[in-house]
DNA sequence: AGCACGCCGACT
DNA sequence: GTCGGCGTGCTC
């Protein structure tokens, strides 16, 4: 123990430890708190930005600290609550902390180390330097300083790093780490009454002398007008320049005279890039019956269970009921967190809550800007404008401090589940945890429960609440079984149309309903195919074939995102009989556009909406009636409501039921029915068409009579029998390497030491259905453990012999990831 | 994960 | 002879 203080600091990296610093006694680190971001020296030249996660006074014993530099916050921006959910994320989910730090901040309160290079105004050239060299010291003598990466680009070349050192060594220049604030707020320009024109008396001598200057006097005029009236506007509050000059457009030269003649002055000022604005805030609708039923039941079920799940049929206002439950939590003064999946997302929600909520709703989502994601995070912290939080996943790291009510909507989504970079966290358990830490509700909103909820449910673990009725009496669709098989058979085919699908189609279309076709393209994109071989294109760092996008001509890799330009002939043998095989939106496109000539086509998939402009845009006109057929993936399956759509056609069920994994038909029937739920509003009842070669299927079966709880009883007995959740917990440990031979022997001998003490629950290794993804090969190895085991025990063991493997020589640059509760 | 150091092949 | 490839090891 020592007098001196210690910093125990999160940096934003993958290492499993965390890193000391000493607290310099300056009166700058006075109230130094966990949770407050400071910079710290890492390495030789890098500066991070990095979270306190503990002070203390243990001087490390092997090592000397390095000294913290800066604190860049008055107050912690993480508090100790999110610091306890941190630890928590890393701990169940096998990460570190530091890749917690780094999804749980927007990454505008991520600095940047960025290395500078400053021209140095006292060089004198002595020596001869290089042509390159000289060219590169004038454009820094003029731009005073830049980054390295701008270098590189002036001169053209992929490293400058030999030359720089050269400059640097002459004293010519000189580089230093700065660290950039990546935030910037917003301004904007203001005007107002100068000071000297701030009374009644001073103004009227203004309006006189501008009567010989209408344009001029108009402009005050308007100010006045918008301020709200004289009284008002000698408060000087600034009204925004833009706002100004938008009733009076082409008058800045006006605007401009009346600051020359001290009348007003201009002035900037941060403004929120959020929309504040109260709009009309509509009241909210009557609960039916049946709804209030059911809000009365989740209200009821939240005396005994912190989680309800709400088990309510598609088109039964889920939405509207929401709205009640979260104004009854605002109205205690309670903070409200509504988590969505990505995709569901959409404007029909967000503007549905905005109507009710007004500048008390923020939404926080990975198409909004960094500089908006830090404004909804900094408001929350300083406890200003909102209180309830629409969000997807990462909105869960948002700081609460006083949540009282978690509603996670479409709660059996995978998109929940993160999957690349860890955390490979699942928003949907993890915000089950941030409840318990905020002493909050959990409301499971679906209408197919996942198992593992449903299953918790019926066990009394969690309260269940069910909602039958579709709102307004709208009928659930009619659901037509088409068999391709058969029609393939008697050649009815219009190539991927049954014939049954085809003539609902033509009849919604001659009443002038809306169409939506459903393409699940996981497992069957286009890829290129020669005709005389078979060869077909691959990427080069990837074990996978790569996927024909055929509006840009390219060839994409959808794991590493390489890309190359359709080759023309064949690789292998030369042949130019290349075609493309394996069908997509694109090509049902395609075919609709020559089957039905003259509907008016749209598709929505992730290529027709990485923008989230783009996505709107295909929303709405389909909602006008713009659009007769709407072609899509998963995406249009979720939380979208149009009046119109008549005719559902999946296009082929099959290739959801036959994905090699355990939960293939749970997906596949949550993804049949949810898709059905679109069919059919107010007054007609819908028709959807589901063609597959399996009529037979029991999930199709159960999909028709819409029966969740025979699926549900039928798919347990099969997780029971072989050993899934939700009876077991899965855990996946995927290990890394650039050579097959060095993963393969690790991967091996991690599982005969997990094997040693965990027995027949460790499966494999076996090599995953994509076994190399950017040079580097995997290997995959399955924990399957009975729920009666600790799970965190189990952990420990994991990552014992993690540690112990790893320590081997041979396999010390083998990485080795985790996956808890796989999806 | 970066990033530097260090030890070997292909170029002025 | 150097440039620059990537294998190895470290970061409080």
């Amino acid at each position: 123990m020592t007098t001196d203080l210690y910093a125990d600091i999160i940096l934003p990296l993958p290492l499993p430890r965390l890193f000391t610093y000493h607290v310099p006694p300056e009166e700058e680190f006075r109230n130094l708190t966990p949770g407050m971001r400071v910079v710290v020296p890492f390495g030789k030249k890098k500066q991070y930005s990095g979270i306190v996660s503990s002070l203390h006074h243990n001087r490390p014993e092997n090592y000397d600290t390095k000294p913290v530099i800066t604190v860049l916050d008055g107050s912690p921006v993480v508090t100790s609550q999110q610091l306890d959910f941190w630890r928590w994320i890393a701990q169940y989910y096998l990460c570190t902390l530091g890749e917690v730090y780094k999804a749980a901040l927007p990454s505008g309160l991520k600095l940047e180390s960025e290395t500078r290079v400053y021209y140095n105004p006292d060089y004198e050239q002595i020596d001869d330097l290089p042509p390159k060299a000289v060219k590169v010291l004038d454009f820094l003598a003029e731009k005073k300083s830049c980054s390295v990466a701008d270098i590189n680009d002036f001169l053209g070349q992929k490293n400058c790093f030999n030359l720089l050192q050269k400059l640097i060594d002459e004293e010519a220049v000189f580089v230093s780490e700065r660290l950039k604030e990546r935030y910037r707020p917003k301004t904007e320009n203001f005007l107002r009454l100068s000071e000297a024109y701030c009374n009644e008396q001073a103004l009227h001598k203004a309006f006189d002398a501008l009567e010989k200057a209408p344009r001029q006097l108009e402009l005050l005029m308007k100010l006045i007008q918008l301020s709200g009236g004289v009284g008002k506007v000698l408060e000087r509050k600034g009204i925004a320049r833009k706002l100004l000059l938008q009733e009076h457009p082409g008058q800045a030269s006006a605007l401009k005279e009346l600051i020359k003649k001290g009348i007003l002055e201009q002035f900037s000022d941060e403004v929120d890039r959020l929309d504040h604005s109260e709009g009309d805030l509509k009241s909210k609708h009557q609960l039916t019956d049946d709804q209030l039923k059911a809000f009365n039941e989740i209200e009821k079920a939240f005396n005994e269970h912190t989680v309800v799940l709400f088990h309510g049929v598609t088109s039964s206002g889920k939405t509207e009921l929401y709205i009640h439950l979260i104004e009854k939590y605002l109205q205690k003064g309670e903070q409200v967190l509504y988590l969505l999946p990505e995709i569901a997302l959409t404007t029909q929600i967000t503007n549905r809550l905005k109507q009710h909520f007004g500048n008390k709703l923020g939404i926080y989502h990975s198409k909004f800007s960094n500089e908006e994601r830090v404004e909804v995070y900094r408001d929350l912290l300083e406890e200003k404008n909102y209180q309830i939080i629409l969000g997807v996943r990462s909105s869960i790291f948002l700081p609460f401090r006083n949540l009282g009510l978690i509603i996670i909507d479409e709660e059996h989504e995978h998109s929940f589940k993160q999957f690349d970079p860890a955390p490979r966290y699942h928003a949907r358990d993890a915000a089950i945890m941030l409840a318990h830490m905020h002493n909050a509700k959990v409301l499971l909103g679906t209408a197919t429960p996942s198992i593992e909820s449903y299953y918790n449910a019926e066990r009394g673990k969690y309260g269940l609440v069910k909602l039958n009725t579709r709102y307004e009496g709208i009928q659930l669709p009619r659901i037509l079984v088409a068999d391709l098989k058969e029609a393939r058979r008697k050649k009815q085919m219009k190539s991927h149309f049954t014939p049954a699908l085809f003539e609902q189609m033509e009849a919604a279309l001659s009443n002038k309903q809306q169409i939506i076709l459903f393409q699940n393209r996981r497992g069957f994109s286009p890829f290129l195919e020669c005709t005389v071989c078979s060869w077909v294109p691959r990427c080069k760092y990837c074990d996978v074939s790569m996927t024909y996008h055929k509006k840009m001509n390219q060839l994409v890799c959808h794991y590493c995102g390489n890309t190359v330009t359709t080759p023309s002939t064949c690789q292998a043998c030369g042949s130019p009989a290349l075609v493309t095989q394996g069908f997509g939106t694109e090509k049902i496109e395609e075919e609709v556009k020559l089957l039905f000539p003259e509907a008016k086509v749209a598709r929505m998939d992730l290529d027709t909406t990485r923008s989230k402009k783009s996505y709107q845009t295909i929303i709405s006109q389909f909602e006008s009636g713009a659009v007769d057929i709407l072609i899509g993936t998963q995406m249009v399956t979720k939380g979208l409501d149009f009046d119109n759509v008549n005719v559902v056609g999946i296009l082929n069920a099959d290739n959801i039921l036959n994905m090699p994994d355990f939960r293939a038909f749970e997906r596949g029937f949550q993804l049949m029915a949810q898709v059905s739920g679109r069919a059919g509003r107010k007054n007609k009842r819908g028709t959807v068409v589901l063609q597959t070669s399996s009529p037979e299927h029991p999930i199709i079966k159960f999909v028709v009579e819409n029966n969740y709880d025979q699926m549900y009883r039928t798919q347990m007995v099969e997780r029971r029998a072989y050993l899934y959740p939700p009876y077991f917990r899965l855990i996946y440990l995927v290990l890394k390497h650039k050579q097959r031979e060095v993963v393969d022997t690790a991967a091996e001998a991690l599982a005969n030491r997990l094997r040693a003490v965990l027995g027949s629950r460790v499966l494999g290794p076996q090599e995953p259905p994509v076994g190399r993804i950017q040079n580097q090969y995997l290997s995959r190895i399955l924990i399957k453990f009975e729920k009666g085991l600790s799970a965190a025990h189990v952990k420990n063991i994991i990552q014992e012999a993690i540690e112990a493997t790893l320590s081997n020589q041979r396999w010390k640059y083998v990485t080795v990831h985790a996956d808890v509760d796989p999806l």
